[in-house]
RNA sequence: GAUUCUGUAGCUCAGCCGGUAGAGCAAUACACUUUUAAUGUAUGGGUCCUGGGUUCGAAUCCCAGCGGGAUCACCA
């Protein structure tokens, strides 16, 4: 980031400055008695009512002694009319003609005082009495433009800018706001759904020594006071049942998990699930309560139980759709997984076209088979249940297919949003599940799980039967607000970071072999200390070196990239 | 990680058969007492992502790199 300003901003600290002569403080400590709300204003207009709103100033028509404005609110905007000579009853017009025209920006704070009327062209707007600065705003805002047909022109659209700049696509995009809105009702209406059934929300340890509960690649950190390595969780899982074993019937958790892998459009490297379990239940229970949910969640947040997704219409009315794994691979391809030997399976993946390699036991061939097969189909909310054991080392055995889980997956729009278990209890079972994953580690199944002894402990002293649920909320918002891309519903999304330009420096760079005409201008080019600069990539100081040499005409030669690189060295 | 697209003013973009930059909005100045994409007139504003190469001359062509998007791979 360069500490060059541009045109706009000056004129913004020199509106500041000019302010300040005025007397006016730009940032006033003290409180503002709000009274009313854009959307209020609309809904229940009271023509001559007195009202006291405060918000951003996104627009400024000027029409010589009269004004209209917009001011935009945590709910919405509202028109205001500024009418010079009631602004300034007296002779000095500075607070209309100067401060109000000149010195005000779109995207300063400001406060009203006045009374709601109906313009000619029958817009509910306030007419001014009273206005007062409330917070000056220094950087314009990528303002677009709506037409009167609704129609957004120079919207401000750039992705890399609206997730890095997070707070200015919430200011000018108004649906982004309402996806984050949306967001926050989903996670509410879950969490009355489970509290009026009497399940309690507990919180579990993010950092673990052992990162149990899925199978995943963590981040790894260190506690110096214990000098022991740490992970970010991947999962809650084993300790929500430690929960279970101590004597709840209900809990849950929303949880953000981590994972080192990579990132697209459905994976950021932190993530919200939640997952609940619950006592005395099972699989087939839990498919019950959570197509209620869903529907539930649906309701509540669009309004309807149909969907709209893209270019389908999904209806999330309970009850869905169930089939079996096996059911269902035999419907999409005509193969029956039942009773079949590795190399069969490694034969049907054959000439299903699906690629396979030695390190796949069954039920990871099975899991290919369906994911390349069948998972896709559906659109509508469906039930996959029964999958094969090998897949699922927490899951029971099936009542009726010793090969077999008791687990399901919610498949909706062709994706995966749920997962579900009848938890295994049985602590001997599980442990042999625990070494059958290390022998698949052994073979080269570098997605194996390791075992958590502590975690058969509490086996041991008993869990009751118990049915546990996990659900992607990242996802389930996506689904709920018509959004495909996971960048899209979290308000910070991971981006490689930024540099930016902090404090003073000394010029030990040249320790580090920077030339003594260059080591002004690195600190100047934004990085300020030696430290900094070594931790960016070398290519990336090169470039911002040479583009800060070329902006500021320097007369200096153009760095070279291997001479940049034997800094680093 | 692979492929591909992309990077030009505060924002959205044009210019790309090479001749050292344009539009709309935003900004500045003036005019205008119910406008609403307000309007009219005038003005200012650029690391054309970075470096190198080709060339008399590069935003434009070539090479290398950086950021971002999309698709794929990876990923309970």
């Amino acid at each position: 980031m360069s500490i060059e300003l541009s045109d706009q901003e000056v004129q913004r600290r020199e509106s500041l400055k000019k302010l300040r002569d005025l007397g006016i403080n730009p940032y006033p400590a003290d409180l503002y008695p709000v009274t009313s709300y854009a959307s209020d204003i609309k809904n229940k207009f009271e023509d001559g009512k007195k009202v006291c709103i405060a918000g951003r100033l996104m627009s400024q028509r000027v029409m010589g002694k009269a004004s209209f404005a917009e001011i935009l609110d945590s709910t919405g905007r509202i028109q205001v009319y500024f009418n010079r000579d009631e602004i300034c009853p007296g002779e000095d017009k500075t607070l209309y003609n100067d401060v109000f025209k000149k010195l005000l920006d779109l995207g300063d704070f400001i406060g009203i005082k006045g009374y709601l009327f109906t313009t000619q062209v029958g817009e509910i707007s306030v007419h001014v009495e009273e206005f007062s600065l409330l917070s000056k705003s220094l950087k314009p805002l990528p303002l677009p433009k709506t037409d009167s047909e609704g129609k957004v022109h120079d919207a401000f659209t750039d992705p890399e800018l609206r997730y890095r700049q997070r707070y200015a696509d919430l200011i000018v995009n108004p649906h982004v706001k309402e996806t984050f809105i949306k967001r926050s009702k989903v996670i509410s209406t879950m969490r009355n759904f489970f509290d009026e059934k009497g399940y309690m929300e507990v919180e579990t340890p993010i950092l673990q020594p052992i990162a149990g509960g899925a199978t995943a690649r963590p981040f790894m950190t260190h506690h110096n006071a214990l000098d022991v390595p740490l992970y970010l969780r991947v999962a809650n899982e084993l300790y929500l049942k430690r929960l279970i074993v101590g004597g709840f019937d209900g809990v849950y958790e929303f949880a953000k998990d981590f994972r080192n892998e990579g990132m697209d459009r459905t994976h950021n490297p932190e993530f919200t699930v939640m997952e609940i379990y619950v006592a005395y239940k099972d699989y087939n229970w839990m498919m019950d309560f959570t197509e209620q949910m869903i529907e539930k969640v649906a309701v509540e947040v669009t309004g309807s139980t149909d969907v709209t997704v893209g270019e389908n219409t999904i209806n999330l009315k309970a009850p869905f759709k169930r089939i079996t794994m096996r059911d269902s691979i035999l419907e999409f391809t005509g193969f029956d997984i039942n009773g079949k030997s590795e190399e069969e399976l490694h034969a049907a993946c054959k000439s299903l076209g699906i690629d396979t390699n030695p390190t796949m036991g069954k039920g990871k061939l099975i899991d290919e088979i369906f994911g390349e097969k069948c998972e896709g189909n559906y659109i509508q909310p469906t039930f996959i249940t029964d999958y094969p054991i090998e897949m699922s080392p927490l899951c029971k055995r099936h009542r009726d297919n010793p090969e077999l889980t008791e687990r399901f997956e919610l498949m909706v729009n062709g994706k995966e949003i749920a997962n579900a278990y009848s938890e295994l209890n049985d602590p001997i079972d599980q442990r042999e599940r625990f070494e059958e994953q290390m022998k698949l580690s052994e073979k080269g199944d570098d997605e194996a799980m390791f075992i958590d002894q502590d975690f058969l402990r509490s086996l041991e002293y008993g869990m009751p039967p118990t049915s546990g649920m996990g659900i992607g909320i990242d996802r389930l918002v996506m689904l709920m607000t018509n959004n495909s891309s996971i960048q899209e519903v979290l308000f910070f999304p991971q981006m490689r970071p930024e540099k930016f330009q902090t404090g003073p420096d000394l010029e030990s760079f040249k320790k580090v072999g920077v030339p003594g005409e260059w080591a002004e201008h690195v600190f100047k080019a934004g990085y300020s200390s030696v430290d900094e600069l070594l931790m960016a990539k070398p290519t990336s100081v090169h470039q911002q070196l040479n583009g800060y040499r070329k902006k500021n005409k320097l007369e200096i030669e153009a760095l070279q990239l291997d001479e940049v690189q034997a800094w680093f060295n």
